[in-house]
DNA sequence: ATGGTGCCACA
DNA sequence: TGTGGCAC
């Protein structure tokens, strides 16, 4: 049986900035992305970026500010009424856009320890990863195995320790011959001195009492997995406790045999805490569980699962006889779900601790959407400029060099939306109908805000990344987007522009700007 | 006046 | 290859 965890940092771009200025430390603080239209100043990490004025939209928030009622996607102002003495930090701003780099590169130093003891490692965002700490698990219950036969617990550890990676056969065997004899497990795995912060998920009791109560079980109950789960713990303990002695971040984990109930217990409590969630924990946990808490099932799935199904609890949603289920879902999804339901799941940790693709964005709501392509060629350029910052560094730090360019563009489309009207290229038929009924009806023929919004519909078009140079980025994107205002004709809006770098392969350090500037000089056009 | 990223499944 | 969904 694996044993999983997944490590999310607590409100972790807070964290970054009150690094940064630990004046902030113990304050309710957010961090909030602003950009006035236009204004390509940039906002330098070393700038003062407290701005107690902006009404940017949150995107972390710090505990303490939690505890005042303010959350994530609210408005700074908003948010400052609740919690006057609020820190509004501004993320930094480069190219015209919110520059998220000091937040990358802090969560890379954060999977850098985390894989740093032989744990398979998965980045799965700027602030989470999941771990496949089995071997680390197997290790430290082998050695106590080892400890308690032999009685001397450091002749045990030098032996484990020369087993090493290499040994995980005898290791699996002293773990399966503890599991033979119940009696010895008790004893077999010291409960660790310091618990505080730890959880077992439906533990009779809260807290540390009830990780204690569930460890000081009698022998007899324990089975392989528990030991496992419980090894497995010490393991993640020992990698938290290593992320905020080496880096001073604090985050919180669950640890399980899955991992979606993994992603579950690093959730349940928080911050700078972790949670096990044993089997025999599954099924009082799930069962009053609201189907969007389950990764997901949070958007328009889990949506036609409680409709569909009239069910809003995962406990319901097992219950499901399988056939009705795949009536509504399909075979394969149902099977999928059913086992989900159950907290069954055999997706792999992945070991990848860097992203598969690197892209950079920006939207432009409003009066601020491109409506030409100069403007477009001129953002290209931005974004282009900064995509090709970060493919230096990442060439530089991992001899990698992407092969394939994307462009996406959202747009919106002139064509009036009126009842009489053509209907909007990418817009479906009822979400037109739905804006033509709507208070634009009566300006049918003319081009209004609810129409326009109507007829929201991204575009992505990809192309052979010959160099990973700003100017040839640009061009090629340029080129990308010119064709399809050819095809699509006059009268677009585009309210978003993304450009993303993927295919990674092998590359020499180092030598890319040296050959891309001896090859052909990219000032072509 | 919910931004910027990144992953994945599907057709 | 492109679209859409999900997550934070």
């Amino acid at each position: 049986m694996r044993v999983l965890a997944h490590v999310d940092l607590d409100a972790f771009y807070t964290q970054v900035e009150v690094q940064r200025n630990p004046s902030l430390k113990g304050t309710p603080v957010v961090v909030v992305q602003y950009n006035p239209y236009g204004d390509l100043r940039t906002v330098k990490p070393s700038d003062n970026r407290l701005f107690p004025d902006s009404n940017g939209s949150i995107i972390a928030v710090s505990y303490e500010a939690r505890k005042h009622g303010v959350k994530r996607n609210m408005m700074a102002q908003a948010a400052k009424k609740l919690c006057p003495e609020l820190s509004i930090v501004q993320v930094p701003v480069a190219h015209g856009k919110a520059d998220i780099q000091i937040y990358r590169d802090a969560g890379a130093a954060v999977i850098s320890v985390l894989s740093s003891d032989g744990a398979i490692c998965e980045r799965a965002s700027v602030d989470e990863a999941y771990l496949d700490v089995t071997a680390g698990a197997q290790q430290l219950l082998a050695a106590a195995a080892a400890a308690a036969a032999g009685g001397g617990d450091a002749a045990g550890d030098a032996l484990q320790a020369q087993l090493g990676a290499g040994g995980s056969q005898q290791q699996q065997q002293a773990v399966d011959d503890a599991g033979a004899q119940p009696a010895a497990v008790g004893p077999l795995l010291p409960l660790p001195e310091s618990i505080e912060g730890w959880h077992v998920a439906d533990a009779a009791e809260p807290g540390a009492a009830g990780v204690a109560a569930w460890w000081a079980r009698p022998a007899a109950c324990w089975n392989n997995d528990e030991l496992l789960l419980a090894a497995g713990a010490v393991v993640v303990a020992r990698l938290r406790a290593s992320v905020a002695q080496q880096l001073g971040y604090s985050c919180s984990a669950g640890i399980a045999h899955s991992k979606i109930l993994a992603k579950l217990g690093s959730g349940l409590n928080k911050p700078a805490q972790q949670t096990l969630v044993p089997a025999a924990a599954v099924p009082g946990l799930l069962g009053p569980l609201p189907l969007p808490k389950l990764r997901q099932l949070g958007g328009k799935f889990g949506e036609e699962l409680m409709t569909g199904l009239g069910v809003s609890t995962v406990g319901e949603l097992a219950a499901v006889p399988l056939p009705r289920l795949e009536a509504l879902v399909g075979l394969e999804n149902a099977a999928w779900l059913q086992r989900l339901a159950q907290g069954k799941d055999d997706e792999e940790v992945k070991p990848r601790t860097l992203p598969k693709s690197i892209s950079c964005g920006k939207t432009f709501r409003g009066a601020s959407a491109l409506t030409g392509l100069t403007a477009v060629h001129g953002w290209l350029s931005q974004l282009a400029t900064e995509l090709q910052e970060r493919l230096d560094n990442d060439r530089r730090q991992h001899q990698r060099t992407p092969s394939q360019l994307t462009v996406s563009i959202d747009t919106l489309a002139a064509a009036a939306a009126g009842p009489d009207s053509a209907a909007v290229p990418g817009a479906s038929a009822a979400i037109v109908q739905a804006a033509a009924a709507g208070p634009a009806a009566a300006a049918a023929g003319r081009a209004t805000p609810q129409n326009w919004r109507a007829g929201v519909a991204a575009v992505s078009r990809s192309t052979p990344l010959r160099r990973p140079v700003a100017e040839v980025m640009a061009a090629d994107a340029l080129k990308l987007v010119k064709k399809w205002a050819r095809d699509r004709g006059q009268g677009w809006k585009i309210i978003g522009i993304f450009i993303s770098a993927s295919n990674f392969v092998a590359a020499p350090t180092g030598a890319s700007t040296l050959d891309s500037d001896s090859c052909s000089t990219a000032s072509s056009s």
